[in-house]
DNA sequence: CTAAGCATGTAAAGAGTTACATGATTAG
DNA sequence: CTAATCATGTAACTCTTTACATGCTTAG
């Protein structure tokens, strides 16, 4: 029996984590935003940005206020409190939301940091396995390398690249706990 | 004078490639593919599958059988032309897609290969001085660091993920070219 | 005086997901 | 005999993009 569930959206938390992370902005900076760092694992286009914000307002997740033209945003308590629930939701093996998350945190002292650096790593650590299992389970010869080099280059690179980001997951990890 | 350019599609690009690597697959045998190494960087519902399976067998880029209750499709020549071509065109700063192309490349020998391997480099080495350009650029001093923890880890992530698939790119193009 | 950028908004179309459907086969 | 998996297909909906629109300001 399943009920209608639609997908998880992920857009309104962006905007209240970058309008969070800045104390207050307006939808053409945030679309600006997009340009740089966030623009890796997250964009959207004015012409959504725009909406989605009148529509956080009526929810009550955020106030606005004019100045020069431009409409700025602020979050409120109780956006703050829907950002920080989200922010507390288990991770998945999605990079982008962990790296989104890991964004909206502003202070090394948060709790949440450590929280969410330790989920990442159990998740790697399981994908790593996996991977090195399907390494083992499909390239049982050189035969099959050399019929399939491109699949073998990328689940190398794939293994190669869960190492790499664990190691960096534990450096952290350890550096934060030394506190 | 902007003319209606559709986003250019991925999905029959990737069915052609999934499809060319196996010889021929069914619209249920592709929606299993996802579930392992490709599934990292494409994905695809079957209510998406099989229609553009048909719309791709309309267009000739693939011939059909019926065989066991299955219908398997196969890459005709046409079909092939156009991945080719696909694959030959420029990379851009997409990861997905070159992992796409390079898991549709068989042969060790394919000149495509060193195209993409150098390609990606070259994107990869100007995403990372841009990305340490931001890292002087945004975090001047040590209080800007305390201020936004967050943004500072994954911009400081994102520069050592970039140097690791640099390595990996520069180690790969010597072995393919010590042949 | 004009092109580029600031600033916001809506409409239309396309891409992708979830749900609804059906029917066959296989394993417990 | 019943749940899971194989196998395909369509309908409804959501999310996102592109295009259409407007008006203001700043730099060359």
């Amino acid at each position: 029996m399943e009920r209608i569930m639609p997908k998880k959206r992920i857009l309104p938390y962006v905007l209240l984590g970058l309008i969070n992370n800045k104390g207050s902005l307006s939808g053409y900076q945030i679309s600006q935003e997009f340009k740089h760092e966030v623009g890796d694992f997250w964009h959207a286009s004015h012409s959504q940005i725009y909406p989605e914000l009148a529509r956080m307002k009526d929810d009550g997740w955020l106030i606005d206020h004019d100045e020069d033209k431009s409409t700025f945003y602020s979050v409120t308590e109780t956006g703050y409190r829907v950002l920080r629930d989200w922010m507390k939701e288990p991770l998945t093996d999605n990079e982008e939301i962990f790296s989104l998350k890991l964004y909206f945190i502003n202070e090394k002292s948060d709790p949440l940091l450590q929280h969410l650096l330790k989920q990442e790593l159990k998740i790697k650590q399981s994908k790593l396995s996996y991977l090195q299992g399907r390494l083992k389970e499909v390239f049982i010869d050189q035969k099959i390398i050399q019929k399939s080099f491109g699949h073998y280059l990328i689940l190398t690179r794939a293994i190669e690249r869960e190492e790499n980001h664990i190691q960096w997951l534990e450096s952290k990890i350890a550096a934060c706990d030394a506190n």
